[in-house]
DNA sequence: CAGTGGTCTAGACCACCGA
DNA sequence: CGGTGGTCTAGACCACTGT
């Protein structure tokens, strides 16, 4: 049966007085999490639709056992994420989505956690060389010091892809070709206890040069997209400088942006 | 081995106990709110450095004459924003950032915002025309239906630089074509009490055909970079769908991507 | 007006870190 | 071990929204 049919005034008191939260106080799990994860599959399953209230806070927190700071804790993790939406005295409902699937970002995740995945990537180069100028400036060391370069290419059913150049500073992580052409740098830096945490990005287009063209199997001068990107882990170092060229033809940037001011 | 945060080694007290922070209790700004800005003014300008420790929450608390719960709030915005890291047994210290300034997003605001600022914008269209099928489908309304359609060619310093192809739900904006040559797109919802929560884009790159090579002063065959945006209020209703071609030899995307997970 | 979320307080216990 | 942030409680008052 699905739906408010109404879109402008979907006031609708949801069923939420009959779900069982299943809060367990001895779990290692926070409870407030707890109860975010089980608002969000709520969501997920469509037991809470788009326009659904919550019901307030206090009653919640009542039904619910816990105090109104712990159950407001759990619905700001879901505002933040963009699953609800607050309002001073109206109350918490259900965003009105089209997409709450891909709330997460990113490119940094479409080539860090996706590399080495599905595609292929091939290792062309893996070595320790003398930082030029703007690595250097990337990656925060003096001009000239060693910094490992790691030359990529990647490809999906046969076809290249992509072309990805990247400098780390030396002696960050154990950079073993075989674990990177199956495991993917991303994997590879957190099970090294580092956590990535931000990246700056730039996004442009060039025509690809003869040699670019070569390398991806296009013909030159088509169009390729180029990224750069400096990623940061969660003390602010840096840890990755890096310059991807894609093919324009097979390969795009998508990704979803959270405004918050 | 991998060594990780030997360069993290300033375990320095800061200065802070020197600091005074002004909480102005009449002020109608949140006290965690009013921190927070003052601790980021005090990292912006160098009074907080790189690594610098916080001094545990309890005592800041106590010498601000704020509750422990307030002070956190404060500094998880400021964690939120990258600019501070906490460690459970250590302390909270500035980041170690190179970037501290280009923390907010976004391509989003690149466009919206910037919109009519500095560059001259001019409309080529402003009309009501028919929902196409992927129109429709990205501002959740029925194929057919009335849009408004939204073109404007932007440049600066006299030189074209981007083609922006823009549908709005019908009704939603009083789009006089004067005040977005001269205001911009994102400051007219604004004002309007539409607020942007968040964006869906997929950003590629194609050569530009002879029609679009003209529109922009390029050769035809030239490097693009496409870009294609369905933006969300903050209720997540679909408010703005965009198709935008730039000169990939006068603009790139640049922005910065936070990762949480 | 009554009801909502927004803010704030003053405590408490726990888990983790470094010495 | 002592100190830190992480979590949680049980209240309170205010600002805003709708009727």
């Amino acid at each position: 049966m699905a739906k408010t049919g109404d879109s402008s005034r979907a006031v609708t008191a949801p069923a939420l007085s009959s779900l069982d939260f299943a809060l367990d106080r001895a779990s290692p799990v926070p409870l407030y999490y707890q109860l975010a994860q089980q608002l969000e599959a709520a969501i997920e399953h469509g037991v809470l639709a788009p326009g659904n209230l919550l019901g307030n806070e206090i009653d919640l927190s009542v039904r619910l056992g816990l105090s109104r700071p712990t159950v407001r804790q759990a619905i700001q993790s879901l505002v933040d994420k963009g699953l609800l939406v607050r309002r001073r005295g109206v109350g918490t409902q259900v965003v009105h989505s089209q997409v709450k699937r891909p709330l997460e970002l990113s490119s940094l995740y479409d080539d860090l956690e996706e590399a080495g995945q599905g595609p292929a990537t091939r290792v062309v180069r893996n070595e320790g060389v003398a930082a030029s100028a703007d690595v250097a400036a990337a990656l925060g060391v003096a001009e000239g010091s060693e910094v490992t370069r790691l030359e990529r290419l990647r490809s999906t059913h046969g076809q290249p892809v992509a072309f990805l150049c990247n400098y780390l500073p030396s002696g960050l992580l154990d950079l073993g070709t075989n674990r990177l052409e199956s495991t993917g740098l991303y994997r590879m830096m957190r099970s090294a206890g580092i956590t990535l945490h931000s990246a700056r990005q730039t996004i442009g287009a060039r025509s690809a040069t003869a040699e670019e063209a070569r390398l991806l199997d296009e013909r030159a001068g088509s169009a390729l997209l180029t990224m750069q990107r400096t990623a940061y882990d969660d003390t602010g170092r840096p840890v990755e400088y890096g310059t991807h060229i894609y093919r324009a033809s097979r390969y795009a940037f998508d990704f979803q942006l959270l405004v918050r001011p």
